[in-house]
DNA sequence: TTTATCCTTATTGAATGCAATTTACCGATT
DNA sequence: AATCGGTAAATTGCATTCAATAAGGATAAA
């Protein structure tokens, strides 16, 4: 492989994988915020792609819920709503919860082994920046319902987890809420360790729901509007993807 | 502008949702089988519309989880796997359960009536053709996931039970198969009527592993092969969606 | 000033065309 | 006979283009 076409760099992900890739991250990083609206040639301009990708990414994007989009309209990133936000961490919850429970009985001794690591290195890294310790704290749950050895739940946290995500960078990890999550992992944790599953689960599904409620709090007591979020007027910037070569 | 052009039917539902619809029934009803592959030309041919709204169509079942498709690649229709069909009603069997426990604290009296008088329907349906009483069934599970009133979990319910019903054609109801099926639906409805959350979640999820187990176990029975799933060879028909005025 | 209506522009949905890749076919070699 | 390579045909991914629809703004009326 020598030359080839400068423009194409590799065609193993796709153009409009990429461009989902793409989005995905700027609404989890918040550049695209929610309310935010899409503009398909803007992006494909950012990209250096046609519409034709931006058009697949962009309903890859409805379809996992990240975005919303009526016929004929313009998408835009799928809006705060507190309503349903509880009934997203509910879903997660109890999904967890039951990742957790089978998780119990079905993770082998190296992958607990693995876990109890992460939560130690999470307890070390507790006193660092906030971000750091909330990564370490996503991949314990990570950990978790990939334990469960089921595809088709693990695939359903994942669905539920990313369309939470874009409205976690509100919640700021006072060091006193990094204590009370460290707790709750111990509490799953130990569960798991000792083998009993119904306990595993419960203490899990506790925890994502006491998450969700903090997050509803601290949104509803913030007053984090929809003009926080989402920008009335002004067209969204949209990240331009760094060439390589 | 009277005639405007005579193609253009009506723009409300899109293209591409038209041929997803098309495609999707498709698949339920057996007439594009599990391991056949789709042919975007073809579709389109069939479907009178150019290759992009074809694209989307299968782009959305490959999300759904009904297609299967790697880059450059022709998409198939997801082939059999006993082993994720398991984990398929594994899945489903969890979340059902936490659905049916939800309901009974979140079901109105009227629902709950609803659920009774669908369940008659269903007792007096038994005798009749199988495929009748197996639409009751599909209902009856339909309304205690409704029940839960929680988007996020429905949404997860729904997909699921999509991605299993290309499988649920090859089980044959057996009358005997039935009355086991009415007692099952009898047990969850009674923990519902009782307010007994717990019960009835038990029972759901029991009643839904029942019914896959079953279904597993008839498609290893019968030996339901790629073969009789997936023509090796042939190109498969696809339906031509009937025009209207 | 506010509100409603028309008109212009911006934007989406879909058709078509082309390059790149995969698949199928066929003869040569072991 | 089976396997491997190479070539032709089929098929996908994407760009481009155009018609149809929505959004935005100016003008007129209240």
């Amino acid at each position: 492989m020598t030359g080839k076409t400068d423009a194409a760099i590799k065609s193993s992900p796709t153009q409009a994988e990429l461009v989902r890739l793409g989005l995905e991250s700027d609404i989890f990083s918040g550049r695209l915020a929610p309310g935010a609206t899409l503009n398909e040639s803007r992006i494909a301009e950012a990209y250096a792609v046609s519409r034709t990708p931006v058009r697949e990414a962009i309903s890859a994007l409805v379809r996992a819920g990240l975005v919303t989009k009526q016929a004929q309209k313009r998408a835009v990133v799928t809006p705060l709503d507190v309503e349903l936000l509880l009934e997203l961490f509910e879903a997660l919850a109890e999904i967890e919860g039951i990742a957790a429970r089978l998780a119990t009985e079905r993770m082998t001794p190296a992958q607990k082994q693995a876990l109890v690591e992460l939560h130690d290195l999470a307890q070390a890294a507790s006193s660092d920046e906030a971000h750091i310790y909330a990564e370490f704290g996503r991949q314990f749950h990570q950990l978790i319902v990939a334990g469960c050895k089921n595809k088709a739940l693990i695939d359903a946290a994942e669905v539920l987890a990313g369309r939470v995500n874009p409205f976690r960078r509100f919640q700021v990890l006072a060091p006193e809420r990094i204590r009370t999550n460290q707790n709750d992992h111990e509490r799953v944790l130990n569960a798991i360790l000792r083998g009993d599953a119904q306990q595993a689960g419960d203490a899990m599904r506790k925890h994502t729901t006491d998450q969700g409620d903090m997050l509803v709090r601290y949104i509803a007591l913030h007053k984090v509007s929809y003009a926080d979020v989402a920008p009335p007027r002004r067209e969204n910037p949209v990240q331009t993807i760094s060439e390589s070569g």
